[in-house]
DNA sequence: AATAAAATTTGACTTAGGTCATTTTTTTTG
DNA sequence: CAAAAAAAATGACCTAAGTCAAATTTTATT
């Protein structure tokens, strides 16, 4: 008993919402939360559910996407470790228009959304960090918005190799070249050329599936 | 001075976030608002302030637009009465990167960042309201950014219009052409075609420079 | 290790929508 | 109301990126 609690407590600490929490506080959240595994592929939750939970990623990887229409899947973001998703549905009690998959062996955290209300009204300043939190995720998809209207195929693949890369020489894809070519709002050959091109112009190199090397940070920038 | 607050607490009911407050909260509210009249064309805050406040729009309209390196506008969001606008700043004092300009003369209630913080933390309730608001917005944001990526121009605009003529078979542009192509991410050119054709196929009627009268609304619901 | 399955790349082709230049329409201003 | 300015529409052209099909590479399974 006293080891799961730990276990729930290592969620708080990774999210930027709780983590600055004195340790009472801490101990106060960790009553509310459920810790849940999820297998590869398998679902946290689907299309058309009513959650009105808040997920807090501990390990692995989830996805999360949407069909639309036509029948498309779009790939909203992928959650790593410390992500938290809450959403729309946190307090509405709607149903959700998503789906979220884990992409590996995944175990997160669960918030029942009327217990966290009830819990911000005791502790505002959880709510005010939930709120800059948001703010900043706000601010970000309205950045990626410009960036999908203004900026060629090109600049956002670039973009992208260097943000994943957070400075690193070598990086892992955190995802496959399907996801990400969705979540960059083009379709995978597109991607695949674009990242063919930049290898044929020694930019970067390309190893097993996965792996880039950046070998032209300087050019990546600038590229237009 | 009462009448002068009696004009500030209308900008309370008009706000989602406020207006279910109760008689007490609302006072308490008011007494932390400035009012401000902003001309046409005049900047409400300009790129690269700190401003760190919480806006909501009265009366008018209040475009918010950034300028990316190529010095392409992108509008943002339009604020209409009723919207507000806190973002990324509002707790954080840091730099915005875009701008607030009035395209008619318009009325905005002034909220300070650190004083509403401090309210938050005497009333979490309003705290919730505001998670609230900026979680559907994140999600509407998320879900346009699909329509970027997926959906055609043709159907972009054609859902615009629907949404935009709210149910009713004439109406009025809150904007200009020009700001709607930037807020649907295409050209104005591109946007003029566009109207032109649906209106050869009797889709729409477009009289004056902002007046759209439906003519068929089925059609244009069903437009890939 | 061999086979199957999945992921990725490449090729050939098409087209939507961007760019630039010009004209027309609408609005503003003296 | 006329002139000027701003907004919108049209034309001609071009290219980036999407589609569909097939080949190749990588990963998973037996």
């Amino acid at each position: 008993m006293e080891k799961e609690k730990k276990q729930y407590a290592s969620c708080l600490i990774k999210v930027p919402i709780f983590n600055h929490l004195n340790e009472v506080e801490q101990e106060s959240i960790v009553e509310l939360i459920d810790a849940r595994k999820i297998n590869k592929d398998s679902f946290l939750y689907h299309q058309g559910e009513k959650k009105s939970q808040l997920y807090v990623v501990h390990q692995g990887k989830i996805k999360i996407s949407r069909y639309n229409e036509d029948g498309h899947e779009q790939v909203i973001r992928i959650l790593m470790p410390g992500d938290f998703l809450g959403d729309e549905t946190l307090f509405s009690h709607k149903e959700t228009d998503n789906f979220a998959v884990a992409l590996e062996e995944s175990s997160v955290c669960v918030l029942d959304g009327d217990q966290l209300k009830k819990h911000i009204t005791k502790n505002p300043e959880i709510g005010i960090r939930i709120i800059h939190e948001l703010s900043q995720r706000l601010s970000e998809s309205e950045r990626k918005m410009e960036s999908y209207s203004l900026e060629s195929v090109n600049r956002r693949v670039a973009s992208s190799i260097l943000k994943l890369s957070s400075d690193k020489k070598v990086f892992e894809l955190p995802f496959s070249k399907k996801d990400w070519a969705s979540i960059l709002g083009m379709n995978q050959e597109t991607l695949s050329r674009k990242l063919s091109q930049f290898k044929k112009d020694h930019l970067i190199d390309l190893k097993e599936q996965r792996k880039i090397i950046i070998l032209n940070r300087k050019e990546l920038e600038t590229i237009r």
